[in-house]
DNA sequence: TTATTTAAGATAGTAATACTATTATATAAT
DNA sequence: ATTATATAATAGTATTACTATCTTAAATAA
């Protein structure tokens, strides 16, 4: 089986959606390639727009800012990521397995087909463990967060407290849990690979050793 | 009783060591202001050089460039908490409260005076929260961490990882928690006050909502 | 005291970046 | 056939991250 999902990303992250035109889709695919290889400093609209064979101002017609196409890119993410958890939890009762899962989408690559279409799941995932934290840690973050665009990331944290609740109602942060795994699964692994004095792992691949490091300690606190 | 205490920062993160002149530690302490002010992305050399009424190229003589400065600020950062880790925790028998005073440190502002030489306290605290992970989440962390840059954060994860095994020696990942507590500090506090709904704050101070949740969490895990 | 070293200040300049603005052209809808 | 719309092409601005050079001031050594 194969099937495609779109998601309705927030129409103040962008001024012209780049899901309407081919230029535009390229614009995003070619984004996620770029920032992969470059990482989100060295990365530049006229790059881009060199990558797509047009110019910084048909870009600057899509998005404000790069910053802009970062949270594009990560809210497109934060959606698939959501709508992953939601499919994998169906018909699954146990909530120790749901759990279990959650932890495994959290901590490993994303599935998917990897067409000339698609976004290369490989880059993004990179993506979100060195550069998600960029589109918060900003100066006018609450400027930015007044137009929802935080709302994809703040709706996966409510569905995995959720589940962490149904399984121990009496845990006190079930929210604060749910961000800790979901930011602890990315610092691990980045810390895992680049600076792994900072870590436990051993010869293990650092997503399965990240996968190990948060099960454990999640069933720890909510058991 | 006041103390002060000095720190041999890496050689190789400055061209000529700011403590030597009087410039180079109002350019330190100017950065810490600027930093917080207007975010890491926004403060600019210029903008330095205008502040301690010098011009660009003295900066150059002291930093190759910004990120060099931030550095700098965060190696003395991380000297600073190992140093009041092991100054606290002197003559403490019990490992339970060991751990707590550890917690403590982590998610409350730095004590010291607030004289005119000296950095300001809570400007650092906040750089710490908002841009200390800009230090490693850049491309070239390969190339910089050769430079042992990251050697004092290294140090207080394994000063903070030896008692965390003392504490109980069957735990298999004290370097990882270590590292987790001192990153979810950071985020749970700029999370509840930027993004709330991240988190399960309610209406105390941010910092005393994160030593309570990071505690509970500590104990059932290492319990 | 004089000579030498050293650091800072002043000034200038370059390449790259993040944009903005304008016009011409191609395409699609009416 | 006309109109609306998007893109490409081109140009331009302000800011930034540097580099280079030259002068001046101060500290140090002979």
């Amino acid at each position: 089986m194969n099937f495609q999902v779109k998601f309705d990303i927030n129409e103040r992250i962008y001024l012209r959606n780049p899901e309407n035109s081919e230029v535009g889709k390229l614009m995003v695919k070619k984004s996620i390639d770029l920032i992969y290889q470059l990482g989100f400093e060295q990365f530049t609209i006229k790059k881009l727009a060199t990558e797509i064979n047009s110019t910084e101002a048909t870009v600057y017609r899509y998005f404000e800012n790069k910053h802009s196409i970062l949270l594009y890119i990560l809210n497109w993410y934060w959606c698939y990521m959501e709508f992953l958890v939601a499919y994998k939890l169906e018909n699954i009762t146990d909530k120790k397995e749901s759990l279990r899962i959650i932890v495994h989408l959290l901590t490993h690559e994303l599935a998917g087909s990897e067409s000339h279409f698609d976004y290369n799941k490989k880059y993004l995932n990179q993506i979100v463990i060195s550069e998600s934290s960029k589109t918060y840690l900003v100066k006018d973050i609450t400027e930015i967060n007044k137009n929802e665009v935080f709302k994809p990331y703040k709706d996966l944290c409510t569905r995995i407290a959720k589940v962490i609740s149904e399984y121990n109602p009496n845990y006190k942060y079930p929210r604060s849990l749910s961000t800790t795994i979901i930011e602890t699964s990315h610092h691990q692994q980045f810390f895992s690979v680049n600076l792994p004095k900072l870590t436990d792992v051993n010869s293990i691949k650092n997503s399965e050793f990240t996968n190990q490091f948060i099960e454990d300690f999640l069933f720890k606190i909510v058991d």
